[in-house]
DNA sequence: GTGAAAGCGCTAACAA
DNA sequence: TTGTTAGCGCTTTCAC
């Protein structure tokens, strides 16, 4: 494996003016330049990435923390977080923390150390009190104080999905998900759109939820098929909540969208096949993921970064009349 | 940030016992150690895993190859990967590499340059050529020379299939599925297993195979359906496909399993909320999951490794009688 | 058992 | 514009 002093060595240079062609940095003259370029292809010379990042304190890596990487929706953002992250030279590491705040401790301590260059993170954990807006990180769907954060337009997907509820005809509706006591997130917008748009258009409306992290969903969904048997048209925070209420309701002869109709929310790819198709309202997954990676590499070129929130976009599909 | 100089200091000894302490290596005397434990203690010492990580080498990382992290199958798969080398003190980088062979290239080069510990990769790009069986690499359902791998009983899945089949009344069975021309990979034996399987109990079968990547699944599908009317019985090669099928035939108008059975491969969970619940051939997920870091390990510490074979079981959905 | 010292490959400051 | 040098924090000889 050829080293940097090699190459300075061929070239006939020192090793500061290769290091400055090899970075790209400082003034080289153009014929210097030729010089130790021609060495380091010569040599197949290849920078040591961890001396590298030894001395320069980055590793061009970021963690990505996800409650798990085993769900739909997470899985198709962190495909584009990592595409994104790739394309911009970094590499990303995953770290599944669902309920394991310590696994999440440890890579803001790695963070605190230089040990991984930022943080992006989904995070439902309690970690308020061990990251602030100087460090490199970028939220999903969560405030904390000013650390920037990437969202889909949750309270305006709230609103729109009364709206298509109320102009199919529904009079009965309800939003059904979860609630947190301990954290914020802009989930809980799409409750707020949904409501605040049920009163402006003078609708009655009923609030199913129940507290994050919902033990059993599928109880959770009988026991509102068992007692709301008047709704005609329901809200559910996610596709894959929304998907198991459609399964449960044809197993009660329920017809969709005929006495029941169903929105989701996120309009996950890998339950595009499936019949009947959700109708749903989309969150642009490529796109966030992507603005992640943006406003995270702005952060760690030490720009201002503001909040993003992207619009949504209603996906009818045979859930709805 | 202290580092061990200052621990040394604090506990009056010199650099290379602090390190011996913290290292655990070497011979150090009770006493001795006890101040340095105390001095690291103190000064919240934390040891630099970058620096660590250039001296020695090796920086503790492994890289996971993956079609696509947005996968079902890959996901939960990844989500054990990353679970079990977490427990042994590593970190996963993930490299979604669909048809992008530079972007593992670019990772078996961090591996020759000892820029990441280990790969375990479920690859079907062409890299037989860039990997040999001395590097600590470990394959998905992939045979390549002599480097382990770890794999579902492909064979014995696809006979069990057909056994189901058979037992459950179908007479004109089919495999559905892909082949490819490039590279030889387990599950072929989906394949195989199957046919031998027919073969044996006297069963007519027929093969309905494209090569891969399908460019248009659902027209493949939609075309089985025109063509293959008189089969009542299909093992399909995965989850993903088996659940199009199950919806396109139901489109269809053709009764399941009454007129179709159809049986699927992986056991996805995502998959499970879903009507009709697919009988399926589950892999032990997890279990590979798990294996494949231990084999990694294993192959990382020298030791000999071979390849392992998880058998399978019979997942009983709504999809077969 | 222990301490001193070399050196991993690189960047950056400094002097020339 | 260039070369020299210090030093990043750690592990690992190698004498003692």
């Amino acid at each position: 494996m050829a080293t940097i002093k090699d190459v300075a060595k061929l070239a006939g240079v020192g090793l500061g003016t290769a290091s400055r062609v090899i970075n790209d940095s400082g003034y080289v003259s153009e014929e210097t330049k030729k010089k130790v370029l021609e060495a380091i292809n010569k040599l197949g010379y290849v920078p040591n990435e961890t001396a590298r990042a030894f001395v320069t304190q980055d590793n061009k890596t970021v963690a990505l923390f996800l409650p798990s990487i085993h769900h739909a929706f997470f899985s198709e953002l962190a495909y584009y977080i990592e595409d994104e992250l790739d394309k911009k030279g970094y590499k990303m590491i995953l770290c599944n923390s669902s309920g394991q705040k310590e696994k999440e401790l440890k890579y803001i301590n790695m963070l605190k150390q230089n040990k991984v260059s930022g943080i992006i993170g989904i995070s439902y954990n309690p970690i308020e009190n061990e990251i602030n807006h100087s460090m490199p990180i970028v939220l999903v769907d969560r405030h904390i104080g000013e650390i920037p954060y990437v969202s889909s337009d949750n309270y305006g997907g709230g609103k729109m999905a009364l709206q298509v509820l109320k102009e199919t005809g529904c009079n009965h509706v309800a939003y059904m998900g979860t609630y947190s006591k301990t954290i914020f997130t802009e989930v809980e917008k799409r409750l707020k759109g949904f409501e605040d748009a049920a009163k402006e258009n003078g609708i009655n409306y009923t609030l199913y939820i129940e507290e994050d992290p919902i033990k059993d969903q599928t109880t959770f969904l009988h026991t509102f098929l068992n007692n709301y048997k008047n709704i005609d048209g329901v809200f559910v925070e996610n596709d894959m909540m929304a998907l198991e209420l459609v399964q449960l309701a044809q197993d009660r002869k329920i017809s969709i969208p005929e006495e029941l109709s169903i929105i989701g929310y996120d309009g996950i790819q890998t339950y595009a096949m499936l019949r009947p198709k959700l109708s749903t309202i989309r969150q642009p997954v490529e796109l966030m993921g992507r603005s992640l990676v943006d406003l995270l590499i702005k952060k760690l070129n030490g720009e201002q970064v503001t909040p993003e929130i992207h619009p949504v976009q209603f996906l009818k599909g045979e859930t709805t009349r």
